[in-house]
DNA sequence: GGTAGAATTTAGACGGGGCTAAAGTACAAA
DNA sequence: TTTGTACTTTAGCCCCGTCTAAATTCTACC
């Protein structure tokens, strides 16, 4: 019941994409996502259907097996801890943290990531926002929008990020939209989505409608 | 500059033979520690000279570079913070580090292994007493000679251990061997070795010479 | 100085994970 | 229903790190 580095990656990839495309998830999405050839995805498509990790039809795509998604799960929950860890006991930013993570989640030992959960006082989310999965593999969605999809004069919260690009991440520091923050939106351009936000005490400004698409924010209903 | 993990663990293991036994050090030497073949060592020390990481005469045996000996001091930085880690921070015994260390001492991050130092309060010697390199790769020797050595009636305070395996470290937690326990030799039996040591306010016990030659003290000069 | 036995290296193989080039399949559009 | 094109798989190759079996070299002893 142990996996390879590269075993691991690529259930986590597809866990990734049938997330957020659903199933069955293509060859050539997991090539991208994974940064590889579709032919070298191919090959590994075999491996894992050979060990029941994912169904597997040639030329149809594939789909996890509940084997293959608790792996993918724990993997996640590995990788999200080991981020919380970077930030809240090391100091890193939420913008460094991920590539350290990649390697980290490999590291095989089940009694280390319970304690690392346990120093970190169990943490239901990291530091982009999201969910991390119990030892079991079970977590709850956050309850979230899009920020493009808010309407005028309305308010929210930050909670988490599509994108985990360092650069994004840094622009969204220089604005300072950071995870918690209040927001409302103050203007809506028609044209390109664009949207002019105002945080907390601050001087409205404009983000993409590109950015928007990105943030996810839960909405603040008004006390009446 | 990056080596595989496989490249990092030969050459640390070079070292530690190296510094036990001197150089040059040979393919056998290796096999048994690393657990691979003789022709498997051979194969990687070819790797290993054509990288400049090691000087490689046939059937001469080997010695390790300036930076050879740099690049494994530096593993032996991060495997040791990482087991400093991993008791002082997650709780673990001891006896439950090792093998872990030797997984996460391949995270590949400057900074995250200067952090972590930092984390630690940048501490000098390793759980089991060994000392911890700085970033420059440089480490003092501990003072120690081995509890074998000591005379009669010699008061000294347990350093380190040059065993590390688990079965002998439970063995000494058995017997209230903790690092930094004073202890004084209460009687030597010429015959194979052994040794009855006092702990301070405990009844004497009996410890083989096998485990007396294991075991390094730094001697007590008594206040005059 | 010659030689037996131990240590070491070479030769050839394999599984894991990647690649390119070529061939096969699916599907939408004509 | 046929076909063009994009997607996917196959075929064949490479490098890494390991292995076994066979050949080579060293060395200690006669
Ligand atoms: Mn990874
Ligand atoms: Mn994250
Ligand atoms: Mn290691
Ligand atoms: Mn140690």
């Amino acid at each position: 019941m142990t996996y390879t580095l590269a075993e691991e990656d690529y259930l986590k990839a597809i866990y990734k994409i049938a997330e957020r495309h659903g199933t069955p998830v293509s060859t050539s999405a997991i090539s991208e996502l994974m940064q590889t050839r579709p032919a070298s995805v191919t090959d590994m498509l075999k491996k894992l259907a050979d060990k029941e990790l994912i169904d597997y039809k040639r030329y149809h795509g594939v789909s996890l097996t509940r084997t293959g998604a608790r792996q993918a799960t724990l993997l996640i929950r590995k990788h999200r801890l080991w981020e919380c860890f970077l930030v809240e006991k090391l100091g890193f930013n939420w913008d460094e943290v991920h590539v350290i993570a990649e390697q980290l989640e490999h590291i095989q030992s089940d009694t280390l990531i319970d304690r690392l959960d346990d120093y970190l006082d169990n943490p239901k989310f990291d530091p982009h926002g999201d969910p991390i999965p119990d030892a079991s593999g079970a977590y709850r969605m956050r309850y979230q929008i899009l920020l493009s999809d808010l309407g005028l004069h309305q308010r929210a919260v930050l909670v988490g990020v599509r994108e985990h690009t360092s650069s994004f991440l840094q622009y969204l520091d220089q604005n300072h939209l950071a995870l918690g923050a209040t927001l409302e939106v103050v203007e809506v351009l028609p044209y390109d989505g664009s949207v002019r936000l105002r945080l907390s005490d601050g001087e409205p400004f404009l983000i993409s409608g590109q950015v928007a698409r990105q943030l996810f924010v839960r909405q603040i209903t008004e006390a009446t």
